[in-house]
DNA sequence: CTGATACTGAACCATACGGTTCAGTATTGC
DNA sequence: GCAATACTGAACCGTATGGTTCAGTATCAG
């Protein structure tokens, strides 16, 4: 859908969203580890833990190199940098709109404490 | 799964994963609008658009208020600020291992300099 | 009252997700 | 060579997603 640039994005806040691909990265940044040592740290099996893996592969978050029968699982370069970028961006006119919206609502308050009573909710 | 706390960002993270979601939280940062609006922004059907919208009021980025026949969306107080912030903390992980990697990348350059010849890959 | 507008909910559909089991294949260690 | 280790792939399962259509309900305009 939607041909809209971005598949970047898709994956990569897709891979964020899950608890466990969010775990793995913080033990990636903690240091290396293969599918077994993460498959044992989160209780889950080889497979799952494979896919999980490869999601986050897939989103460019981690890269991995089989070395020898064991697949070596570290932090990629970190991408994550644009996804922040575009939070940050976005955050920008959030505020912006806040601010004025901040206006609007102090002025409503000064009316209501002038008019000596207030509405709650 | 996983008890492990978390759940905000999950829905946080799953609701940006989608391009038709991110399209219109920067729609809504221009301007409130009804579902009507957006579905004719985003060439959908009106139920389409509902359930995105619902999916991004879930995740608490945007809040919408029934104003008669039309539902009114604008975007909620920002609490994006604990994903950027999730990304931050988690970039400087990453930048501290990979200022440790250049280092021994750096090394490894100087070394291959020395050889005076470069392997491409 | 009547018709148009704006949403809403239920049902359905195809595909993806998170997880499993089971049956391999490739490597390592004795 | 043989067993154990470490992964890999296919198949399956239940649930969620992104989308639709269809049949309402509620509100507004005249």
């Amino acid at each position: 859908m939607v041909q809209y640039q971005g598949m970047h994005f898709n994956t990569a806040f897709a891979a964020l969203a899950d608890a466990t691909r969010r775990g793995v990265l913080e033990q990636l940044a903690r240091g290396d580890a293969s599918i077994t040592d993460l498959a044992g740290r989160f209780e889950m099996t080889l497979t799952g833990m494979k896919k999980h893996v490869s999601v986050l592969e897939g989103a460019g978050l981690v890269v991995t190199e089989k070395v020898g029968r064991v697949r070596r699982c570290r932090l990629g370069v970190c991408r994550l940098e644009e996804e922040a970028a575009w939070i940050e961006r976005f955050h920008q006119l959030w505020s912006a709109r806040f601010d004025a919206l901040d206006r609007v609502i102090a002025e409503l308050k000064s009316k209501e404490r002038r008019h000596g009573r207030r509405k709650g909710k």
